[in-house]
DNA sequence: GTCTATACGGGGATAGAC
DNA sequence: GTCTATCCCCGTATAGAC
């Protein structure tokens, strides 16, 4: 395939990045371009408006999403575990693009909020597939979730120390053992 | 004390009721001034600046959450699960101000992220004065944060059903009876 | 492909009338 | 206490030069 320019790709993690870590009001056109090393009449030669740029994230979001789900179905120690596992921030691009796309999703921007859907839908379907009891499947999800949300609205991001993650990790192998009616 | 004019109540609860339902960028002050019935010079009469209006919403906020931790310290049904079954949405007044006060965190507001701090300090310190063990507050905070992600990025408010809640209150009562290491 | 210049609208805030 | 008028800045987008 016709591989996209360099530019484009570094315009997009410019994007990430402010989105990331100053919100969505400071990432403005100009703040992205000069982040990327561009004017803003650059950006807009590679993306035709502010719309394009969010409408290549999201595509890029859900890119790494997918390949998520399949290596979360593959995973050795189980779905589970890697589900709440990889929802402690670890800055990795797929991490970077979803706290990206839920600051997005705050401004009423409906192709980010779809892309947030699907994506946690795929996780949804991969971890119910595992653990059958829905009820467990939704209380991992939510773990997972409550892990994330600190990281991306902490103020500052915080992740878990490894032994919390161990602890929380024991935690969910007993829930995933005892179903929701032990 | 001299209560304040219901005009600021009113602004307050606009503001409130923007940030929720639309997102930060739309909560401008002529936005908040007209769902209130005033316009926008009116508006600054009662708050000098935007910052003002944050602000006021801030210690509103934290006027309720200091009562929920009070409430929850007392709850017959033990703090745990008062702590989860008050995560799902219920568009209470707390609700509404915990939303709000969300939206605007994301925009690198200082006063918002300070306000959400405090209040998950002392929801999370009530629960470790409960269940002793650290790794299971934390959990059980997880999962309460995971239901709030879900109503307020969710793109629509999704509440948990009255079966679903059930199911995981019996998942939360298994993880304080087993303890982290059990 | 990338730049500068410019048009246009909108948000925050002040001044001053009523 | 509330309004209108106005100012200034900034964000998006277009036109057109290089």
């Amino acid at each position: 395939m016709p591989r996209p320019p360099a530019a484009r790709a570094k315009l997009l993690d410019a994007f990430i990045t402010i989105l990331n870590e100053q919100g969505e009001r400071a990432a403005t056109l100009e703040a992205v371009a000069t982040a990327a090393g561009v004017s803003k009449g650059g950006l807009l030669y590679h993306f035709g408006s502010k719309d394009a740029l969010v409408d290549g994230l999201m595509a890029h979001l859900v890119d790494l999403a997918d390949e998520d789900v399949a290596t979360m179905r593959q995973a050795p120690e189980g779905a589970a575990a890697y589900y709440v596992r990889s929802s402690n921030f670890e800055d990795s691009a797929l991490d970077r693009a979803i706290v990206a796309a839920t600051r997005l999703s705050q401004g009423e921007n409906a192709a980010a909020q779809q892309a947030l859907l699907r994506m946690q839908q795929g996780w949804l379907d991969a971890l119910t597939d595992e653990v059958r009891d829905p009820a467990v499947a939704r209380a991992i999800i939510l773990l997972g979730d409550g892990l994330y949300y600190r990281a991306a609205f902490g103020g500052k991001v915080l992740a878990a120390s490894t032994e919390e993650m161990d602890d929380l990790l024991g935690i969910v192998r007993r829930i995933v053992d005892g179903g929701a009616t032990a």
